[in-house]
DNA sequence: TTCTGTCAATTGAACGTTCATTCGGTTACA
DNA sequence: TGTAACCGAATGAACGTTCAATTGACAGAA
């Protein structure tokens, strides 16, 4: 695989991520994205056997982007509530900067895709593991409460992504104030009550 | 209006709700649909002017379903916390007994068909205004933080949101345990802090 | 009660379009 | 000279939608 080859790839991604923001699965016939990619459909056959492989790889490009973005440069020497902080920030800051990327996951999460796709990308690093080995940290140090961790992830990560669909379609705006306001009422909720 | 169409729009709403949820609105065809109702295609037309609309008027079906079960017996002489409790009691269980609607209501969430059809429902009575009402309330009684209106339905509805999903397509078990447990977080988030 | 006219309800074969995919061929380059 | 990358017209299946024909319900006339 060389440079040419992986940048060919994320212009397919990155097309196919726009097309599909603004116009839904359906919308977007493979022939629409050779064109926005400025490549013949063939070339897209080449490197994926199909639309739904295309679309399944896709996904699994997202994931490793914004795991890779939220957990850059982590500083474990920072307090627990400070880093659940900058998790959630990133969390929300990555997809507010990439709509698309949002807008397209949100769809693939509720469609058949998601059960069609489990294989593929459920043993890989992915961001929801890590914030889940996070929040299982929190719970060892005393920070948060002790409870089911599937309750405790989807409850931070449904709060963050309701937050970031209020700010993309409606009439919620982009502010510090806001965020740190979302990120205290789920900081609230699960923290070790005193 | 006869009671006996009222039945054949209902059987075409609930076929298509089962199609939808199993394979997605892509991969349910008109012709399916018209066959699981028992019903020919020409009829569904008559009814529906497009496979569009008819996916429009469904999910405007779903919203009055859902808002009729959550309030429903409204008990106003109960204290805002237990109200609070019921609420989100409600909009969870009404999912978890309706998984058809919750997949179908999630999917029609994040497609270009909520944008498309915003007038078509806005301005009918609908849970999400109902629980942003109620939400107002708690804030006016100090029951609530006094914050952003948005953000606190989105983080009310995102938690419960997340929580159904997490159900529905996960590793959590419906438990009263596990409802009530992440009602809590959430209450914990929101409530005026003492 | 019976007949008749009207229109809504219903049917499903047929139509035209769109789309995912294929494949025979060309180019770039090692 | 061989192989991988690339091209895009052609293919065929699937789908949304149409429409001419049929049935059913029923109101009013005889």
């Amino acid at each position: 695989m060389n440079v040419q080859l992986t940048e060919k790839i994320e212009v397919i991604f990155k097309s196919t991520l726009e097309l599909i923001c603004e116009n839904g699965f359906h919308g977007t016939p493979m022939s629409q994205i050779a064109k926005k990619s400025d490549v013949a459909i063939g070339t897209i056959y080449h490197y994926f056997p199909s639309k739904d492989k295309l679309i399944i790889e896709l996904f699994c490009y997202c994931k490793r982007k914004i795991n890779a973005y939220i957990f850059a440069e982590w500083d474990s020497s920072l307090s627990y509530k400070s880093r659940f902080f900058i998790v959630m920030q990133k969390f929300c800051v990555f997809y507010l900067e990439n709509t698309d990327m949002f807008s397209f996951m949100e769809q693939f999460h509720n469609s058949p895709y998601l059960e069609m796709s489990k294989n593929s990308w459920e043993k890989q690093l992915n961001e929801e593991n890590n914030i889940m080995a996070f929040l299982y940290e929190g719970m060892r140090m005393a920070e948060l409460r002790s409870i089911n961790i599937h309750i405790l992830t989807s409850s931070c990560l449904g709060v963050a992504t309701s937050f970031a669909k209020k700010i993309i379609y409606g009439p919620l705006e982009f502010t510090d104030d806001n965020l740190n306001e979302m990120i205290e009422i789920i900081w609230n909720g699960v923290k070790q009550q005193d």
